[in-house]
DNA sequence: ATGAAAGCGCTAACAA
DNA sequence: TTGTTAGCGCTTTCAT
């Protein structure tokens, strides 16, 4: 067993031929290098026969293709992107492409050296949840025509592709609804960034209250791991604010933490408080009451995402215009939000 | 701007030395190969200056290694594998490697075209939770002497390291809790497989049932993405089966699934049926009741295995004795599965 | 229609 | 103490 690995050599020793013809054989261009469909058939059966694989290491050195896509997401463990990560994987396998990942955990610094690293490994293409900071790194990889395709947030000093969803009417509608059930005490929770999809998120949302003569009352968390760093500050808020009558979370990260704080306080939803958030999972589904919420199209992020990428791929000509995609979010109203009143 | 990529050669030139010279400087042999502390300085100044990086490419094509490590999980959304990941993922980073991930879906025929894929890449090692009938493809990989660690379930007939945990204690653990709460029609919910994992959490299931002269009840449900396929068999197993005091739920999949279900059914928890399930999770925590859970060490579990593989990699001398981990959960009680009689 | 040979960027045995 | 050189396995230009 575990024989020396075969190369191209040995298949082409083995017929008594140049590894040139098996190279071109094997990369499809027989046709056009007219070689004789009976030496094709040959040299496919013992490369079948043998099992051989061509080294993908030599062929990327050689050609300075790795078949790779480096994707890095905020969270790998966060549902939201390790269901767009999953996604994509699955496009990205059938296409013939592998993907290395990593989680930059909104770390610039962090970041900044993933990229090296995908650089290094010459990866063909990138998806990001990019963090702040790292305009220059990507400008880089541009200016060294590598494709790059940001999704849930984008850079707006960098020209790139980028599929989002649109975070300022999603926030603005959410926040409407609730008015309109008759909540005049809305905070926003969530965690504090300028990303672009939060500051959109918190946009419509002031802008909802705004129209309304309402007070806005942000409480900004910070980005963390672990959800036991956000009890305190959250247990803290609301305690310090009894007139709230309702929340809008902005991600499911904050949600969760707040949903725990409110449990441990006894706090009723929506009597109480009513509740919206960013993100659908099964655990508001679950919830009792249900947790209205603002879901996300995962699929249709992650097919636009990848599509883009191998489009843009495939060919040569890499002087297309870049898209800028923004998707809808659908409210999905549920007991968390019903007017009490 | 993109300037064509330095080489070694290009850092050579330039100091008018040899590339041999200053791979010594950068691999840290200088000091063995005794080349000047003045000539080591000029050359690192150097390359930091013009921020060269070796092309990792042609290094793993040369020495064989690609400083890779392929994770196979059954499904990266998963929240108790994408857990797993990140973790695995940051460890592996920390120390030089990066990650390449698929999931398997259980599925054996793509996890040989996987690993397939992997071994084309040059993977240093492999972590996976392997699907069934892979047996012959990892003893291929071990026979090449490509170190594999296992975590969830392990292949009892092919002698690999791995690390799971004590299903069938746990399972029988928590059916043991269910008895002493006085419920005697408990059932099992889970996805079916032949694996370690699932066998062994049926063994300890049945086994508690047996030794107080209770009748087991098995809902095996198929193994699929979508929770929505299992909705219905669910449904019409809970119709079916009036009787049921009491369900342990094989893994959190399957429990999300049934408490959906449930919420549906109007049935109430713990009143009516009683709830344990494997994987803990915030949704748990959340559910009203709170449901109890068999939690396993993520921390724990990924910190195992990717210390053991790390080792592997690092040491030439590969003869060690495979070790088997096998870590222990927690049985967490809450609301679910308090006795209402 | 097929082959020889150069070279992708790197490491390491061997020379000097 | 440093340099020469032969590959790692592949693609591709240029010959034939």
């Amino acid at each position: 067993m575990s024989a020396k690995r075969l190369s191209i050599v040995d298949i082409a020793d083995k017929l008594n031929i140049s590894k040139t013809t098996v190279s071109f054989i094997l990369n499809g261009r027989a046709q056009e290098k007219r070689i004789s469909a009976e030496l094709v058939e040959r040299v496919l059966k013992l490369v079948k026969e043998v099992g051989y694989k061509p080294n993908s290491l030599a062929k990327s050195l050689r050609t300075g293709k790795s078949n790779t896509i480096g994707l890095m997401v905020e969270n790998i463990s966060d549902p939201f992107f390790s269901a767009i990560a999953r996604l994509i994987e699955d496009r990205a396998y059938k296409n013939g492409y592998k993907i290395i990942y990593c989680s930059t955990y909104n770390d610039t610094q962090k970041t900044k050296e993933l990229i090296n690293m995908f650089r290094d490994r010459h990866v063909d293409g990138y998806i990001m949840s990019p963090p702040e900071g790292i305009e220059e790194d990507i400008t880089s990889l541009l200016n060294d025509h590598m494709p790059v395709v940001m999704f849930d947030r984008y850079l707006p000093t960098v020209d790139t592709d980028y599929v989002v969803i649109n975070n300022q009417f999603s926030a603005y509608n959410a926040t409407q609804h609730l008015i309109g059930q008759g909540y005049k005490n809305i905070a926003l929770i969530t965690f504090f960034s300028n990303q672009t999809q939060m500051a959109d998120r918190v946009k419509g949302y002031k802008m909802a209250l705004k129209e309304n003569d309402l007070k806005p009352l942000v409480k900004e968390l910070p980005f963390t791991l672990n959800k036991k760093n956000l009890i305190e500050p959250v247990t803290s808020f609301l305690k310090s604010k009894k007139n709230i009558d309702a929340i809008l979370f902005g991600t499911n990260h904050d949600a969760t933490c707040g949903l725990k704080v409110m449990q441990s306080l006894g706090i009723s939803i929506p009597n109480d408080i009513a509740v919206v958030t960013f993100d659908d999972s099964d655990a508001y589904e679950l919830h009792t009451p249900q947790i209205t919420s603002i879901a996300q199209p995962i699929e249709e992020i992650a097919d636009n995402v990848i599509t883009i990428l191998l489009n843009k791929l495939d060919k040569k000509t890499e002087f297309e215009k870049n898209q800028a995609i923004t998707l809808h979010t659908e409210l999905i109203i549920r007991g968390s939000s019903k007017s009490s009143k």
